[in-house]
DNA sequence: AATATAATAGACAACGTGTTAATCAAATTA
DNA sequence: TAATTTGATTAACACGTTGTCTATTATATT
C-alpha cells in the first residue's frame, strides 16, 4: 500500500522517465504531452495535475539536477585542500565526486546536454562550475589572478569547457566502456595537459 | 528592377533575418511562423512557397553555414604547412580564418550555438572540426598517434573544444570588445597553454 | 502588350494545448 | 468498518498554430 505522497512521487518519476526515454529519440519541441502520458501510462489531465505544461515539467527537472549540483560544488572542496595541494593534483577528489554526480545521473544529463538536449542548461551548469573555480582560486591564494594576459572570463571558459568536454563525451558514449575512475583520470590530463600536448604534436623542453 | 531570383532571395533573406532576430529572445520551438513572417513583412503564404516547415528552414540554414564551414577547412591548411610548422605555431593562419569566418557569421552562429541554440548544429560542426583536425595530423605526422594514452575521441574533442570554447565565449559576449586578431590570439594560447598553466595554477620546470 | 511567376489574402481541416466537470479508485481518518 | 479526503481518469470544450488550397494582385520576362 502506497501513501499519498508516494503515489505523487511515483507518478511524477514516471513522467520524468518518459522524458528521459522519449528524449533520446526526439527534441524537446517534439515531444507533446500526449507523447509523455502515453509512455508512462498516465492520462493527460493527470500530467496537468502535477505540471501546468512541458516547460514547466522541463524547469522543474533542470533546477532539480541544477541545485544538486550546486551542492556538490559547494561541498565538493574539501577545506583542507590547499594551493600546494591543488598544484599537486589533488583537485582530483573533487573530479571524482563530479564525476560520481555525472554518472549517477547519466540517462537524465546525457539528455540534457545531448543533441536533444537544452542549451540554456548546458549554460547553467557551466557557470555553475566556473564560479566554484573562481571561488576556489579565490580562496586559495587569496586573489584571483590569471596569467598570459588572458581576459578573466576565457580563462575561465577554457578551463570549464575542459572538465565539460571530456564528460559531454563521456555521456554521448553509447559503449560506456569508461570506468568512472579512467573518465577521472582523463578529465585530469585535460586539465595538466595542453591540447597540443594531448595531441602529442609539441613537445616541452 | 529586381529579377525573379533576386525577389526570391530576397524574401528568403528577409526569412532567416526574421529568424535570427527573433532567435535572440526565443527558443526555435517558441517560435512561429507567424512570428517570421510578420517581422519579414511577408505573408505566411510566401513562407510555405521556400519552405516545408519550420525545421526545413533550419535544416536548410544550418546546412548552408555547415557547408561553407567545410569548405573552409577543406581550403583552410595550406599545403605548404608541414609539422615543423604546425610544431612552431604556423596554425595561426587557419585559426585567423576560422575567427573571420566565425565574425562574418556572427549574428547566426550566435543564435545556433547561443542559450537558445541547436545543439545537434554544434555537435555537427565539433564534429567536422574533429575530422579535420585528425585529417591534418595523418597527413602531417603519416600515421595519427596520440600520447598519454587518452582514447582517440577524447584527445580530440579536448582539442575542438578548447577551440569551440574560445569562440562561443566571444560569440556570447555582447560588449564585442575584442577584434578578430585578439580573439585568434587567446585561441592559440588556449592550444598552446594547459588548463590549469591558463588559471596560473601550476608552474612548469 | 501578353505571359509567366512571385507574393498576397482568406478560408479550411487537423492537431496539440490547457481547462473544466463528472466520476472512479485508493489511502486516510474517525 | 464506514465516511471522507485526495489522486487519477475520462470526455468534452475553446483556442491557437499548422499546413494546404484557391482566387487574386503585383511584378518581371518575352
Amino acid at each position: 500500500m502506497a501513501t499519498h505522497q508516494e503515489r505523487i512521487t511515483q507518478t511524477e518519476t514516471s513522467i520524468v522517465d518518459a522524458l528521459v526515454t522519449v528524449g533520446k529519440k526526439k527534441s524537446l519541441d517534439q515531444i507533446t504531452v500526449s507523447d509523455l502520458t502515453r509512455i508512462s501510462g498516465i492520462s493527460r489531465g493527470t500530467f496537468y495535475l502535477h505540471y501546468l505544461d512541458k516547460e514547466d515539467l522541463m524547469t522543474k527537472v533542470k533546477n532539480s539536477i541544477s541545485s544538486k549540483f550546486q551542492i556538490l560544488l559547494d561541498t565538493g572542496i574539501d577545506d583542507t585542500m590547499n594551493y600546494q595541494e591543488l598544484s599537486s593534483g589533488q583537485l582530483y577528489p573533487m573530479i571524482e565526486k563530479i564525476v560520481a554526480f555525472v554518472s549517477d545521473n547519466k540517462a537524465l544529463l546525457g539528455f540534457l546536454f545531448g543533441s536533444n538536449g537544452d542549451p540554456a542548461f548546458a549554460s547553467i551548469i557551466t557557470d555553475k562550475l566556473q564560479k566554484a573555480i573562481l571561488g576556489e582560486l579565490k580562496r586559495v591564494k587569496g586573489t584571483a589572478t590569471f596569467r598570459s594576459d588572458l581576459p578573466k572570463n576565457y580563462a575561465l571558459c577554457i578551463v570549464t569547457n575542459a572538465i565539460m568536454s571530456v564528460v559531454l563525451t563521456w555521456l554521448g558514449d553509447d559503449s560506456d566502456s569508461l570506468s568512472e575512475e579512467e573518465l577521472s583520470k582523463i578529465i585530469m590530463r585535460a586539465l595538466y595537459l595542453s591540447p597540443y600536448e594531448v595531441l602529442g604534436i609539441t613537445s616541452r623542453k
